[in-house]
RNA sequence: GCUCGGGUGGUGGAACUGGUAUACACGCAGGACUUAAAAUCCUGUGGGCAUAAAAGCCCGUACGGGUUCGAUUCCCGUCCCGAGCACCA
């Protein structure tokens, strides 16, 4: 019989809620630990079995800690601020709050049966009003602070506003310059606009129209948002941002001090994009405008034939000349319209426009031609290009296309690939080696002190100078959308200004929809009194300032986007009961002491998918509360780990729609060129007669398709089938896909019943097969696993043994419960160590009775013990839990087959497993006579002379070969050791009666004969 | 295209800094207990050759080379899978 696991794992979870056993205290002489779990949005699916993966581990080492002595912080809230909530809203009319709500309860309870060791006191919603006032604090800070490059680091906007004003400098207004103090104060603000951290300006954005907002870089793959999967435009429009560029360089060299995945740090690295190179300016004939470019390659200099602008460029309208104003103005149109996503996926496609203008080569003084090229990125550098065809592939295949010159500047190696040229008009090389020709100056030089000699010449000549460029861009900070923290700015005479801090929290206010107004602002237009009075705040009654005059004015109506609320919630965990802390009580986003004493993350474990976004953001805040003094640390988590998804098995139906079509051969290219693109071989038409006639391809509208063969597969669509109508051999019976259609609509309207060709099981029952695939799990995917059944059926310790022998923590993998019974066996039988037969009942019977002895533990019985600590130890220091449960599993059947039930033994090894399965363990930790919790027992401690031996098996390798052991004295020299293998017997027999060449002994691992 | 991971039995996966490849578990096969089943326990299980049986031999960590007494591990090349970036000048 099982072990009682449910009452067992139900009394313990009631005894830690109820003792506040995990409440970590500020105040403690221990070392602190500080283990952190990316927090989860709370979504409608619930928790499935990727989510606890992480915080199995995480509490793996928290538990392990805390018996070493550790004072231990494990926290656990919620991001839930966050778009389905909203999509939710718009579609059901519910406030996201209450739907929030709902969601996170039933979150908690999943991770209540869990048996987490979380402090729950410490809880924090992003969404919550006490929370996102400090969030919305932060803001206020990063409004008010500026990056001073010369300090290289943020510091008070009112320093830059002094020094302005007393210097009296010169500052640009538009393409004027004024002086400071002459400036109005609209214009104050504008130019401070240019330095806040926190900033408004028009800038292009990822518009994405059917979401109704603008999304971030990172929010956008491929073109379409990541969410929802709707297409992204480019559009320019008013803006707050967050100044994340000013610490670019920071966040790349600071990489070096964290212990972080290579993985992630190097999607960092990439998403930061460092390039070193030089500025060069180009002279443009009559004119008073120049062209200044960027290049990582100013060796390449006198290989310049043209230069190219983005279409967005201001300088285009200004350069063309009238007789190509409409030809450029139908181009720059055609550009700008493209979508993102075209403008990715036809990279191939070369498209531009001659200005008509020319600009002056700073070094040869020839005249160059100004084009338009799409290929030349607004946001990056200075939005033009110089451009390089024998030496760029970009640049040449534009040169290659509108027919310009290509003049080779480099001699590529000989050793170079083949036909790397660079030749006129062959191919190109855009190698960074090799030596420079045709390059007055340079000629001869390698290309490396080719390009430190250019720039020390540029420079000289004032012509440009040696700059570093990232690709980074700044963070687009604001959305049009309802359910986010409320940026804290409103509008005086038009003129952005703050919310005094003693009016935060800022709070959402009560909209009748969520959706944008008809004019097309933002959902927070909708709210009746969103203005602000700085005497009297938002709230009743409210004053309005209005924009036309007088003080105070309309709020902003965008909010903040998802991350804001997660780039620094591991501070706040830092406050002692966070979660009953009163607003009144509630004088910093978290105080100083704690914050001295916690410092930063340990250990943080979350899904690789936040490399460039959460993990930048919250690295970005981290440095910027540093430079403002606020907290001690300029990284936020020490150590990360990445853990692996867990995948679901999605049960796809295909349907294959036919239509009527001329030639007979369609269908099964059709066909072959959907299987191809899901990777399986093609199909020969038998094949396909064959698949058809077993029913594994044949949900079509057209059966009699092999009939009749003019038809040709016009679609073929992929329908998931919620997994729990599926059995477990991907077999879809009828009166189970009838049920799913009398509950769901769309599988009425989208799976043809009768068009299905059935199969038959033994029994008579109709089904049909499904094929099976690994994709992420996913509501939508109806693909979801939740750790609920597993709980129910075999336990929380089972589930978090389970989810740990899988793999190796970091790597992906599918879900699949196929291993189980080994894992919920091992409990079972390390149960019945402590259990002996009541009534001498067969095979571990019914009655059993917990006993255990106090004898002295014999020597093979040490062994196994300590070997297990050493090895628990050495693998929970390197995260690798899996190989942990292994070796749980092979003492425990080393100790049933020693028959060991003394408590000398199993005592350190319930300690020892409690990380792991910390319900059986206090159970058993209660049986053996503690009153105390096992959660702050000492670890024991490993003693390794009860795993030294005196002997050891030598493996005799010939040639490299093993051949077989010898039981040797670990005493003897590798003299003594030779001697005794050559005189052994088997020895001469493998060596033929040759002399041994050479004999390496390895004492404690290995003996080798070379014959 | 560039960068970073990774390829080990039927399956998930072990193997410390080069030293007995396949631990542990699943699955499978056989057996014990049982009227029977479940549960539990025991035995076997990389492939091939060979044998009445035992011993024994060969091949095997994606593929081809190399270094070494010895390579899953290190080096070079190729193929495949996954992830990130991708007209970033």
């Amino acid at each position: 019989m099982a072990y009682p696991f449910g009452d067992i794992e139900k009394k313990w979870q009631e005894y830690w809620s109820e003792h506040k056993t995990f409440r970590a205290e500020n105040n403690s002489a221990k070392p602190k630990f500080y283990a952190l779990d990316m927090f989860p949005y709370p979504s409608g699916a619930g928790l499935h079995v990727g989510h606890p993966l992480g915080y199995i581990a995480s509490d793996i080492v928290s538990r392990y800690k805390r018996l070493k002595g550790f004072n231990v912080l494990h926290p656990m809230g919620y991001d839930s601020f966050g778009l389905p909530a909203e999509q939710y809203a718009i579609q059901t009319g519910q406030h996201p709050e209450k739907t929030t709500k709902e969601n996170i309860a039933r979150y908690r309870e999943q991770m209540d049966k869990i048996g987490f060791s979380f402090d729950w006191t410490r809880e924090v919603q992003t969404s919550d009003p006490n929370y996102y006032k400090w969030t919305q604090w932060i803001f206020l800070k990063l409004f008010n602070s500026w990056y001073n490059p010369e300090t290289d680091k943020a510091e008070l906007i009112q320093n830059l506003i002094q020094k302005f004003s007393s210097q009296n400098s010169k500052v640009k207004i538009g393409e004027a310059e004024k002086f400071w103090n002459e400036c109005s104060e609209k214009e104050k603000s504008d130019v401070l606009m240019n330095y806040r951290l926190a900033y408004l300006s028009e800038a292009w954005v990822n518009w994405c129209p059917q979401l109704g907002t603008v999304l971030a870089n990172e929010e956008v793959k491929d073109g379409v948002s990541e969410r929802g999967g709707y297409p992204v435009e480019r559009k320019l429009m008013p803006q707050w941002s967050l100044r994340i560029t000013a610490y670019a360089n920071r966040l790349l060299n600071d990489l070096e001090k964290i212990d972080w995945s290579e993985s992630i740090k190097e999607s960092q690295r990439n998403w930061i994009g460092r390039s070193e190179g030089s500025s060069l300016k180009f002279q443009i004939p009559d004119s008073k405008f120049q062209i200044e470019v960027f290049t990582t390659r100013p060796d390449t200099v006198f290989g310049v034939t043209f230069i190219t602008l983005a279409p967005e460029s201001e300088l285009v309208s200004r350069l063309t000349t009238p007789e190509n104003k409409k030809a450029v103005d139908e181009y720059v149109h055609y550009a700008k319209n493209r979508s993102e996503r075209e403008r990715q996926s036809d990279v191939k496609k070369v498209t531009g426009q001659f200005t008509g203008a020319y600009a002056i080569h700073p070094f040869t003084g020839e005249k160059l031609p100004i084009w338009i090229g799409d290929y030349v990125l607004a946001g990056y550098g200075t939005g033009a290009v110089m451009g390089v065809p024998a030496h760029d592939t970009r640049d040449f295949a534009f040169a290659k296309h509108f027919g310009l010159p290509i003049i080779q500047v480099v001699q590529p190696p000989v050793n170079s690939s083949p036909n790397g040229g660079g030749q006129e008009g062959a191919s190109c090389f855009d190698g960074k080696e090799g030596k420079c020709l045709n390059s007055d100056l340079l000629n001869g030089l390698e290309v490396k002190d080719a390009i430190k000699k250019i720039i020390s010449e540029i420079e000289k000549r004032g012509l440009g100078k040696g700059k570093t460029q990232f690709r980074l861009r700044d963070a687009i900070f604001g959305r049009q959308r309802y359910w986010g923290e409320p940026i804290p700015i409103y509008y005086e005479k038009g003129i952005p200004k703050v919310i005094e801090e003693k009016h935060l929290p800022l709070e959402l206010p009560q909209v009748d929809k969520y959706l944008p107004t008809e004019t097309g602002e933002p959902p927070l237009a909708r709210a009746a009194d969103w203005y602000y009075h700085p005497n009297g705040g938002v709230t009743s009654p409210p004053l309005r300032g209005g924009d036309r005059g007088g003080v105070g004015g309309a709020l902003e109506l965008t909010t903040m986007p998802g991350w804001a609320g997660s780039s620094w919630y591991y501070l706040r965990y830092m406050v002692q009961d966070v979660k009953h802390i009163k607003p009144e009580d509630d004088k910093a986003f978290a105080d100083k002491n704690s914050i001295n004493y916690w410092r930063d993350v340990d250990l943080y474990i979350g899904g690789a998918e936040h490399a460039t976004g959460h993990l930048l953001y919250v690295r970005f805040w981290t440095k910027f509360l540093f430079d403002l003094g606020l907290i001690p640390v300029i990284e936020p988590a020490k150590k990360l780990i990445n853990q692996g998804m867990i995948q679901g098995r999605s049960m796809l139906l295909f349907r294959y729609i036919f239509v009527e079509a001329e030639k007979k051969s369609s269908i099964v290219s059709d066909l072959n060129k959907h299987l191809e693109a899901q990777g399986d071989s093609p199909y020969s038409p038998d094949d396909i007669r064959a698949e058809f006639s077993n029913g594994h391809l044949c949900h079509v509208n057209a059966i009699h398709v092999f009939e009749n063969v003019n038809y040709r597969c016009s679609s073929v669509t992929p329908i998931h089938i919620p997994i729990e109508y599926v059995d477990d051999k991907n077999r879809l019976f009828r009166n189970k896909l009838l049920e799913l259609q009398k509950r769901e609509a769309f599988y009425k309207e989208s799976v043809y019943e009768n068009k299905i060709s059935w199969s038959k099981d033994e029994v008579g029952n109709e089904f049909f097969l499904l094929t099976d695939e690994v994709e992420k799990m996913s509501k939508s995917k109806r693909n979801v696993v939740t750790p609920d059944d597993i709980c129910k059926n075999f336990g929380a310790d089972t589930l978090r043994l389970y989810e740990m022998f899988l793999g190796p923590l970091e790597q992906s993998k599918p879900w699949n419960t196929n291993g189980i019974s080994g894992v919920f066996g091992f409990l079972n039988k390390f149960w019945r160590l402590f259990m002996s037969p009541s009534g001498g009942g067969q095979g571990g019977g019914q009655d059993e009775r917990f006993s255990v002895s106090n004898e002295e533990p014999t020597k093979p019985e040490l062994k196994t013990l300590h070997k297990t600590i050493k090895k628990i130890q050495d693998d929970i220091e390197h995260y690798s839990f899996n190989t942990s449960v292994s070796a749980f599993m092979i003492c425990t059947n080393e100790l049933t087959e020693l028959k060991c039930n003394k408590r000398a033994i199993l005592e350190p090894l319930v300690i020892l497993l409690s990380p792991f399965a910390p319900h059986i363990a206090e159970e058993l930790w209660n049986k053996l006579g503690h009153k105390e919790s096992i959660s702050f027992a000492p670890f024991p401690v490993y003693n390794e002379s009860h795993t030294i031996d005196d002997s050891y098996a030598y493996p005799v390798s010939f040639n490299g070969k093993m051949r077989f052991n010898i039981e040797l004295s670990l005493s003897l020299t590798p003299a003594e050791i030779e001697k005794e293998v050559l005189a052994f017997d088997q020895t001469k027999k493998y060596l033929e009666g040759k002399q041994p060449k050479k004999v390496i002994v390895v004492p404690k691992k290995i003996v080798n004969i070379v014959v």
